[in-house]
DNA sequence: TGCCAACCGGACGAGATCGTCCAATTGAGC
DNA sequence: GCTCAATTGGACGATCTCGTCCGGTTGGCA
């Protein structure tokens, strides 16, 4: 019971000037994702924050670790939807400002798509238990919609994935065209709408909704 | 007037052992993108074709080359696919056929959805003049289908694009994933019906349709 | 002010991919 | 069978990225 010798108070425990690298590298890595993609040199990003490598390396042991923290608070923003949704009186309005909130961060934060399906294949990890109450969360979003008559009875949750991968993958291979990407959102709502069930779907994919970065990781870190 | 001296048959001018590496190379280039993607080492593709690397760099100068003339039998197909919609009295139930041909092509063949976004901006390239006729005939089929009642009004040509494109991306996020496809593709349908149209939609995209790698780009040079 | 642990940053070796060059081989007409 | 040119394949140098190592620096408490 001695230590805690020079330990200190920066929030993390790191030192003043470990924090403040920290935060530049965060704000470097965002540029430097959305201007060249997720795939950009780590050295790149280390240049553009003014530091070393071996800091970048010693911060974010992996290039995934450092995504994830650059892009925390956008995933934060979609994990607060979901909340915002389900407190929606009309929950077929949150399930739409849910999924256009969600969109509108993959289309107009680039750099950011890649994160999201980058952050996708976590399923087994830690934050199983936030995740998992993020599904609830959704599910039960669902079933209101589908009560209240505005979301169509064969709409299965696991097509939220679907469509945001699809949106993922337009705003990719398109990014900047704004237009695309909101007449693919426009489309999508609407086929989601219980009048536009005219023909049966379908089967729905096993995909598991867990797998969605939806959820905070826990506290969020992010810094402008 | 002497030349031509040892030009020989080959259908492309071609000696024959040269010939021979060329299916070779185009095979083992198939195998190997749908197995690694499409970013696969070149070195990689010629070992399995079981020639060196300058015979591989000869015949396909660059990546892109050798990646679309490796599909070329997939665009061939979509091509086909848009000749065969417009020739269906049925309108929509071409346009329906069309859209899946597509689909099914990008779903099936791992590897194909890279090509065909990698083969997308190609816009200002010789073959422009095939893919005007391919943007001709697709709009063309588009307001035959509005005529008859059984596409929504509002549907621009540029949705086509956007569709492909979302439906690309959810592909490669989730190789495999049969049943997410299908959905995709039903929802997406089921919305561009004109009963569905309930709600305007947003402007569409400036997107241009030459850009989609739609038409046979000169006589078909694959082979199984 | 002085001390020490934590922190910093650039150099560095390993590994991978690219695209070219050249000597040896091989196909096809004569 | 012979000749010649097209073709072949692997070696090679250049370039890039990764992630670690270590001597020097600095922050914060005493």
């Amino acid at each position: 019971m001695v230590g805690e010798s020079s330990r200190i108070a920066g929030r993390n425990g790191l030192r003043a000037d470990a924090e403040r690298n920290r935060r530049r590298i965060l704000s470097a890595a965002r540029a430097v994702f959305a201007e060249h993609g997720i795939d950009a040199p780590m050295a790149t990003v280390a240049r553009r924050a003014g530091v070393g490598v071996a800091t970048l390396y010693r911060r974010f042991p992996t290039r995934d670790a450092l995504v994830r923290a650059a892009f925390a608070h956008q995933l934060d923003t979609c994990a607060r939807a979901l909340t915002e949704a389900l407190a929606d009186p009309d929950p077929w309005r949150g399930f739409q400002r849910l999924f256009e909130t969600i969109c509108a961060m993959q289309r107009e934060e680039r750099g950011f798509p890649a994160a999201f399906v980058a952050a996708f294949p976590d399923s087994s990890r830690e934050h199983a238990r936030v995740r998992e109450r993020a599904e609830r969360d959704f599910v039960t979003l669902v079933r209101r919609a589908k009560t209240a008559g505005s979301l169509r009875a064969d709409f299965h949750p696991s097509d939220l994935a679907v469509a945001l991968l699809s949106h993922c993958g337009l705003v990719t291979a398109l990014p900047g065209d704004r237009a695309a990407s909101q007449r693919l959102v426009a489309y999508l709502l609407q086929s989601f709408r219980a009048e536009a069930a005219r023909e049966p779907l379908p089967a729905p994919s096993a995909l598991s909704l867990r797998s969605l970065p939806l959820a905070a990781e826990g506290p969020s870190l992010a810094l402008s």
